[in-house]
DNA sequence: CTGTTAGCGCTTTCAT
DNA sequence: ATGAAAGCGCTAACAG
């Protein structure tokens, strides 16, 4: 990209540099002819301002990286981050932001963060201990946690993973489980320090609330049934495959997110189970493909949509100086559909 | 984001800035003390050398631009592009690129060109005399065409989209139809400048393909049965409810995106239409929700996310100087499952 | 091993 | 209305 400078367009139009800044950026203070000489220069030129060098005096880059400790791969085998993306896009196009996803580089997102030219950060799922997360605090970097933890200075958007869970589980028990496999979503692996730490989060608040139901029913949830695996459609289809394998015969199965259940729907049909007599199965999220599976998918509805827009607005607002920070947590639905029992209960 | 810069730590570490720079890119050239003081100070101060300012001198800012004509909110409401964009990622972590969304801004890809600060490009769908195109091949910019034109100096990864769609109709005729109602991708609009190349690239191409097939059975395909819709699920509900309400009682349906076809099975559900019995249907792209809706999906599989592998790994090759031009035309398949009758034919 | 110096390409006072 | 000049924060010869 060997682009003609601001130089270059000047010395070829015959002007200083500076008129060839304002022909750009501020037209109405060179006459119409310059103007025009220098725009056809430039235009023949192909020339057009390089953004880094303008960004370097801005300050101001126009970008929103979002920080994806899961990696591209995971991202876009997951529909609940697509519809996650698609209102974080949704608000960046109003405003005029780019999206810059942030996976990390060579298993690191300290590395991945020194090279990204941002204006600010929305962090997807990122625990409170993980090292990027306290990078970015020390660093003072602009950004907002989703699905993350409420911290002291910066502004939060979380769902109620805990009682949408719990309605999960509830609403199995109310079926008559007694008992219920769990497939938890495993969280991205890497710089997490503290081993002790690797399950906090959604995966342990959504397990949390499957814990209270149960233990509200006077039953228990012994750790033996509880599974972690990537958040994919095949994650879930080998998870259920393999506690099966290992002896496992659930009777009602608690997915903490739907591209795990409608995975899980799969193994189910290769195992011949059927769902729900068979296998009575929860998912999380409430994604698209909820509805298209058969059968229809029960699950705890999430506003991932407005979640994006949400946090994607609190950043933004927050460059224009606005230092409102706001912990949101929004609500989550249990929703029956058929593949937890028949209609009627 | 009132990051220190090198001046600050190269004052408190008592070195010069030179020093400071070394200490981040060429540790070696320092000696222990001075690096260890060095970094000690950056650390406090939570500095990181500013990426902008880096770039400005490399030449070099690590990113793959992604140029969206649909806008971002189209992009993450098909899954055929979660599938391509998973494709691109997986080749950007491998070679640590970030991956920058770029949709119009204010309606206009040109404006979004000149902000963007990339080290190349690859389009998506994007017709070939968009202005955006233009200016790109002006600018001599390093770019890739996805699913778009093949030009003289660019790489470009396309699939046999018209060998696919005449699959798709041939099949259908021979499943005994004589007609049937075709749910086209419209194509992003905005600064098409010449309406009589609106539907070019894909869309046409596909189309083209169907009518090839139907010529062939010596059947009429007339512009009639011809209806352009968003490749979203609402697009293609509201399409078939719209062709319904219009009086169209189509016993085929020739959709051009399976995103589409899943839409339109949505309509015909609730127009109390039976798939495949009263409508048969098959779709294109082969996404995951093909085989998870019931009946599960025709549809001619394309190869989407060695799509997305190949575009990314041919522009990014072409920064280390390869000049290598390729013109790919990957192959469609038909796939036929239950939305298009019996599987017995 | 460390510092001096000259830019990268652009914007922006401040003069003229 | 236009231009000269001083940086933005950093890197990389080139000296020492």
């Amino acid at each position: 990209m060997d682009m003609a400078t601001i130089a270059d367009v000047a010395r070829l139009a015959g002007v200083s540099r500076t008129a060839v800044s304002f022909a750009f950026n501020d037209p109405s203070r060179l006459s119409a002819e310059t103007l025009q000489r220098v725009l056809q220069v430039a235009d023949e030129l192909g020339y057009y301002p390089n953004p880094i060098a303008r960004s370097l005096i801005n300050k101001r880059v126009g970008v929103l990286g979002l920080l994806i400790p899961q990696g591209t791969a995971m991202l876009f085998a997951n529909p609940f981050f697509a519809e996650l993306l698609g209102g974080i896009g949704q608000i960046c196009d109003e405003h005029d932001f780019s999206l810059l996803l942030v996976p990390p580089v060579q298993g690191s997102l300290l590395r991945s963060l020194a090279r990204a030219a941002v204006d600010g950060y929305i962090t997807i799922g990122l625990e409170e201990h993980h090292p990027a997360m306290e990078l970015l605090r020390r660093r003072k970097a602009p950004f907002v946690t989703l699905d993350g933890p409420a911290l002291p200075q910066i502004s939060a958007v979380n769902v109620d993973d805990f009682g949408g869970a719990r309605q999960a589980a509830a609403h199995l028990i109310e079926r008559g489980h007694r008992e219920a496999l769990v497939l938890g979503i495993r969280p991205a692996q890497g710089e997490i320090t503290d081993g002790v730490a690797a399950y906090t989060g959604v995966s342990a608040a959504r397990l949390a609330g499957y814990r209270a139901a149960f233990a509200l029913a006077g039953l228990p949830l012994d750790e033996g049934r509880i599974r972690y695996c990537d958040s994919t459609r095949d994650g879930g289809r080998q998870a259920l495959l393999d506690a099966w394998n290992g002896g496992a015969r659930p009777g009602a199965l608690l997915a903490m997110s739907d591209i795990i259940a409608v995975g899980a729907m799969d193994a189910a049909s290769r195992l011949g189970l059927r769902v729900p007599d068979d296998l009575a199965i929860v998912g999380f999220d409430d994604i698209m493909d909820t509805q298209i599976c058969h059968p229809a998918l029960s699950t705890v509805h999430q506003p991932s949509e407005e979640k994006g827009c949400l946090a994607a607005r609190l950043l933004i607002d927050r460059q224009g100086g606005g230092q409102r920070v706001e912990h949101h947590v929004l609500p989550a639905t249990l929703i029956v559909r058929g593949s937890s029992g028949t209609q009627e209960g």
